[in-house]
DNA sequence: TGACCGCCCATAAAATACCATGCTATCCCA
DNA sequence: TGGGATAGCATGGTATTTTATGGGCGGTCA
């Protein structure tokens, strides 16, 4: 099983889309993917965000345990169903690793002349570069707040002793 | 699983940036980082000041454990996903143990001709000496304060808490 | 026919591996 | 105790590989 950091999606990337509508998908992303089992990756559109949901196969399967794990039966279950399993497309990566969006996917995102891959650890997502920056201020503001209930929370800046 | 003083940050380097952007990681610094696991620091700009919060796999996975144990669909933690996993940088190191930090990461810490150093323990910054140096004296003061205040007055024991 | 898709190859720039040098602190042995 | 050998480290330059990006070509399907 992979686990661990070197399998996770770190940092943000900008590629351009060309005229054939293909991008790259980044280095260090195609290397977190298990290309090796399934050569490609899974994209949802957000519910609540101009962007797409993706990960690689790791991701989906873990979404769909954890819908698994619902009643059967339950109306959570089915709407999860239905909004996660249909609309999610499997988008192959060619030889260099660039993907070629679905035209509904493009539109969802808002994506034209180029798109940002933006790391969340277990998976990552696709914006507009100009989408994005409008959300990251205030992105930003609140994750300051949030940064302080964390139970580990990042190390503050004491300096310890003198330079040698 | 790695713990003890042998890993940790301590001390601080100043080192030099070459014309290709190079700058080498201290020696100390290097056995501290589980660099057999992933030969890499992760680097994330600081949001309070102008320095890079880094360390090694160990450091990124306990930050973003800490994440995961917030609710999945919160806010919050979806503006922490963001702003770290998105903002952390995974910067390889070269055999000479040395990293090339990427533009927007040296603008962000305000680096030109050397870096320094800084351990924090669990973790260490990457810092414009000259801007080290502008904030030492007032963080001093307020470790030498704090330091009293401890039962057992050892660097470790600083807690991560609050730079109030 | 024409839009589209999967495959192949080309290339420039950027990232990375490889090799060399000089300095410093340490060790060893006379 | 002193001085030469040694090992580790920061640093510098060069070669090789990756990577993002561009384009061509034949097949397919509506």
């Amino acid at each position: 099983m992979r686990r661990g950091a070197e399998t996770l999606f770190f940092g943000s990337y900008v590629n351009k889309i060309d005229a054939k509508g293909r991008l790259a998908t980044p280095a260090l992303f195609r290397r977190a993917l298990d290309l090796e089992r399934v050569n490609a990756i899974y994209c949802i559109p957000s519910t609540e965000e101009p962007c797409l949901e993706c990960g690689g196969v790791d991701y989906i399967e873990t979404l769909m345990a954890s819908i698994a794990e619902l009643d059967p039966f339950s109306k959570e279950r089915r709407s999860l169903e239905r909004t996660i399993a249909a609309r999610t497309s499997v988008v192959a990566l060619d030889k260099e690793g660039r993907v070629v969006l679905p035209q509904p996917l493009r539109d969802h995102a808002r994506l034209n002349g180029e798109a940002m891959f933006a790391g969340l650890g277990h998976s990552f997502q696709i914006w507009n570069p100009v989408e994005f920056d409008k959300v990251a201020e205030e992105e930003a503001q609140i994750a300051g707040d949030a940064k302080l209930s964390l139970r580990n929370p990042t190390p503050l800046s004491l300096p310890q002793g003198g330079r040698s």
